[in-house]
RNA sequence: GGAUGGGUGGCAGAGUGGUCGAUUGCACCGGUCUUGAAAACCGGCAGGGGUUCACGCCCCUCGUGGGUUCGAAUCCCACCCCAUCCGCCA
């Protein structure tokens, strides 16, 4: 969400950022709107004062015995004048409303240009890409040859883009968000969150869900929705709030289910669990002063890439391209691990830095001490990882020619101390 | 699902038609005192919007939206939300 006025001195630079994004120009159409509202406004309140002051004159006259009928009528036939005015700017004001709600963030300045992620560009490189002395599978073939992931059940309970994991691949994608929340919260500094999986309209509306997406989600028939990632209870935590800047800044992180419908996604990734109706992750959110949300973006996609590392697994880290970024997203980068059985790397984590476009929707403020007034928070969010993809990556990275699966290292205090997944562990 | 109570400033909590945007306390900020701090005392302190070069002036907001009235935090209606009790239940 953008503040108005700051469109109206920078109707440029807003346009250009727009324009990046593939948006047409609006800043002329919002500031038109803007100025029939401030306008009708002006009018009404102009009556409004002039009737407030009558209503004095009348209550002091009223007390001293005097005749108030001629000031009495004078408020009366203010009334219609006022009326249309202050419809005039309800109208006015609620068009530039919607407006502003379904216009994206505008790209930071060292945001590569392009529409797509064919734009993006790579930032850095870590770990190496491992060799196989067999061809390597894809996950969807490592986990049903161990008999350990199961699509066919999984579509017989509940459809396409679900899956039945058992044994020991059940644990171990418990043991692999395990191992994320324990780093995060014991090294990272972040609180963990277990918080509600459904929530309120107004509160997709603050993360930027709504009003443009609600055709991603699932909505249930009391009129509340599943939360399609943890960035959406964690971000509203504040919202409404007026927060002390000495408890800035605000990191946590919660383990929860993600609800997607995945609507526009009919024929991609339709194999597997790269893509799912209903898949858990771990989510970082930070609530920064503006001045750190810069830096927190580093810091934060710095703890979801040790995750990679400590696993042993290499990926890249992407900044996206201004066409490819979410709604809410100033700046973003993309953790991609490198999957042997596609060949390729894949995302795994989207680390973002939202400045103040979600506190201003969902009107997370501080107030800075000693100063008056408030301020907009900045808001973050990261995953860290998505727990599916990850355990993915763990079984094509680490899988051996016989259909076993090594288990990395540091997750093996998490899996009872196994070392293997293989079909007769089952 | 049934019944009751309630939504007021950062927090707590007064206020039931006329200088109430709101008593008071806490928190916070400035000052006096003190070697310093604490305490005490004095003063300040809601948010948003319009207008102005500026000082300032004005408007709105006591959950939201309507209504009554010259005038509403206070009365009426609808809706939203919260709490408690009962029922049901992991």
């Amino acid at each position: 969400m953008f503040d108005i006025k700051w469109i109206r001195d920078n109707p440029d630079a807003f346009d250009g950022g727009l324009a990046r994004r593939g948006v047409a120009p609006l800043a002329s159409a919002l500031i038109a709107l803007d100025a029939e509202r401030r306008d009708a406004q002006t009018q009404a309140q102009d009556i409004q004062a002039r009737r407030n002051k009558i209503a004095k004159e009348i209550g002091a006259a009223k007390a001293k015995g005097e005749d108030a009928g001629p000031l009495i009528e004078e408020v009366s036939r203010s009334k219609d004048a006022q009326a249309d005015a202050e419809e005039r700017a309800r109208v006015a004001s609620a068009k530039l409303d919607d407006a502003l709600a379904a216009i994206p963030n505008l790209p930071a300045d060292d945001i590569p240009d392009g529409m797509d992620e064919s734009a993006n560009v790579e930032v850095r490189r870590w770990g190496t890409v491992p060799s196989f002395d067999f061809a390597p599978k894809e996950h969807f073939d490592i986990g049903e040859g161990l008999g350990l992931m199961d699509f066919e059940r999984a579509a017989k309970l509940s459809g396409a883009r679900f899956v039945v994991l058992r044994g020991a691949l059940a644990r171990l994608e418990r043991a692999l968000a395990g191992f994320m929340l324990d780093m995060h919260t014991r090294e990272f500094g972040y609180t963990e969150v277990n918080p509600p999986f459904m929530v309120r309209d107004e509160v997709l509306y603050g993360t930027g869900q709504l009003p443009k997406f609600g055709e991603d989600l699932f909505k249930t028939t009391d009129g509340r929705w599943l939360i399609p990632t943890a960035e959406v209870p964690l971000t509203n935590l504040y919202a409404g709030e007026i927060i002390d800047t000495d408890t800035l800044p605000i990191r946590v992180t919660a383990l929860t289910p993600c609800f997607r419908s995945e609507a526009g996604a009919a024929g991609t990734d339709t194999r597997g669990m790269i893509r799912q109706h209903q898949f858990s992750k771990v989510e970082m959110v930070s609530l920064v002063h503006p001045d750190q949300s810069d830096a927190e973006l580093e810091r934060m996609t710095g703890c979801a890439e040790e995750v990679l590392k400590r696993l042993g697994i290499a990926y890249r880290v992407m900044k996206l391209s201004a066409g490819d970024m979410g709604f809410s997203a100033r700046r973003t980068y993309d953790i991609e691990v490198w999957l042997p059985g596609q060949d390729r790397y894949r995302e795994i984590s989207s680390c973002s830095t939202c400045g103040a476009f979600q506190a201003r929707r969902m009107k997370a403020r501080f107030r800075v001490k000693g100063e008056k007034g408030t301020e907009f928070l900045h808001t973050l969010n990261g995953s860290g990882l998505a727990v599916g993809r990850t355990l993915i990556a763990v079984l094509e990275n680490y899988q051996r020619a016989d259909g076993s699966v090594a288990i990395p290292e540091a997750l093996r205090p998490y899996m009872g101390g196994l070392e293997t997944i293989a079909t007769h562990v089952a």
